[in-house]
DNA sequence: GACGTAACTTGACGCTGTCCAGATGCCAAG
DNA sequence: CTTGGCATCTGGACAGCGTCAAGTTACGTC
């Protein structure tokens, strides 16, 4: 038991040392290792299959080893959650897609691709970031609510630089079209990943059909009223 | 005891008798009332707030009194889901809305309202009807099944007797344009509901700008390529 | 009045999140 | 080297959960 409990017997040296502020102590970076085993926990077995004792055996510590890097369960997930939206940066990352220059609807159904796809594979994430859950709590960890807001603001913005780039038409609300294309995508996200949409062969087009959907909404009429 | 216990004292006559096969016994129609309870339970105080034994208790009744009329917690929750779906049905009901001789963007729009209100304003119910909760768990009551599929039927096939009243591109697909729509309203709902949203006061524009979007995306184009 | 059966009760089991008081082991100051 | 502080980790305990098994009540029907 002593010479198990005492060392750092778990490599936490693989990645760069300098990443964690102030882990390895006698588990080695067991925060880090949390977050994961209990994303890899919702992906396998789903939400009743992570419990803060189950998550403690599988990592091998005590019930109660997790408390001292989460406050609660809650604080846990926001945790997760976070790394999600750290995940999902590369997804409106890509500068050449808003490209004002090259912006078409092509550009359109690369990202709904992209979005769709980060979704359905990292669904684990997207329930705690996108769910429920979380967000009716009303208690969202500062850090996740910054990391959040920041997420849709960059979404809002790269509309609003495709409107000063002169490609929309006038009367085009960025916040507005920001909005709906954004239901759109959650929800064909939402029911990809709850299951509703039993046919998953048909994404592809589906995704095309809401790109040109989307670059039909923001191009301007050809007819009035 | 026995006299609270013995009678029907409450009054399950208020409603049609003959509308339950198996009720009113000692308590007088438990499974309703649990179905009742348990939604308000749900609204209230959101998932956490619903238990069996709170369930049993708020009725009077002992913690395992519920399990004769559903065979465990995730069959209760298949009931209520079930009666959303009663409730949802005149959502889709107003034959003049999807009348092919009156049908405009007018038409959307009061659709539109009309699915988001019911998702808002039923929101313990169509979490349960739409949510991965019960549909990733792949053990739904036969009957919900039945329920759901024939919801989903209806709404596509307003389209299809929209499309074959020729109002409609020759090109357009019923199926397709039924999935797309019904992911934007699913996901404003959803947004909606989980607090996302924080502005609920645009509820109606975006409502409008939604069906702009979708009757733009059903008419013929103006122009080609 | 007797009986079958639906409705209900009580006791128990293993699981959960979390509080609490202690034990352990590292780092830095004396 | 010793000492103290502190982050980390442990085991016990408590209330609550879903649910099973066995027993009890009360009704409708013969």
């Amino acid at each position: 038991m002593d010479a198990i409990a005492g060392g750092c017997y778990i490599a936490a040296m693989s990645q760069a040392p300098a990443n964690k502020p102030s882990g390895a102590y006698h588990h080695g970076d067991l925060r880090a290792q949390l977050l994961d085993v209990a994303a890899r926990l919702l992906r396998e077995e789903g939400e009743e299959g992570l419990s803060m004792r189950r998550l403690a055996q599988e990592l091998g510590v005590s019930r109660t080893a997790p408390y001292h890097h989460f406050s609660d369960k809650h604080s846990l997930l926001c945790g997760i959650a976070e790394e999600g939206f750290r995940r999902f940066r590369q997804v409106n990352a890509d500068a050449e897609l808003w490209n004002v220059d090259t912006f078409s609807e092509a550009s359109l159904q690369a990202f709904v691709r992209r979005y769709v796809n980060f979704a359905v594979s990292n669904a684990e994430y997207y329930d705690l970031m996108f769910g429920g859950k979380l967000w009716k709590s009303a208690a969202l960890t500062a850090s996740l609510k910054a990391e959040a807001y920041t997420a849709f603001r960059e979404y809002v913005d790269h509309f609003r630089q495709l409107q000063a780039g002169g490609i929309f038409a006038a009367n085009f609300d960025p916040l507005r079209y920001a909005q709906l294309s954004w239901s759109t995508l959650h929800g064909m996200s939402r029911l990809l990943i709850d299951g509703i949409y039993l046919d998953s062969s048909t994404v592809e087009e589906m995704c095309n059909t809401a790109a040109a959907m989307f670059w039909r909404q923001c191009r301007p009429l050809n007819t009035s009223g």
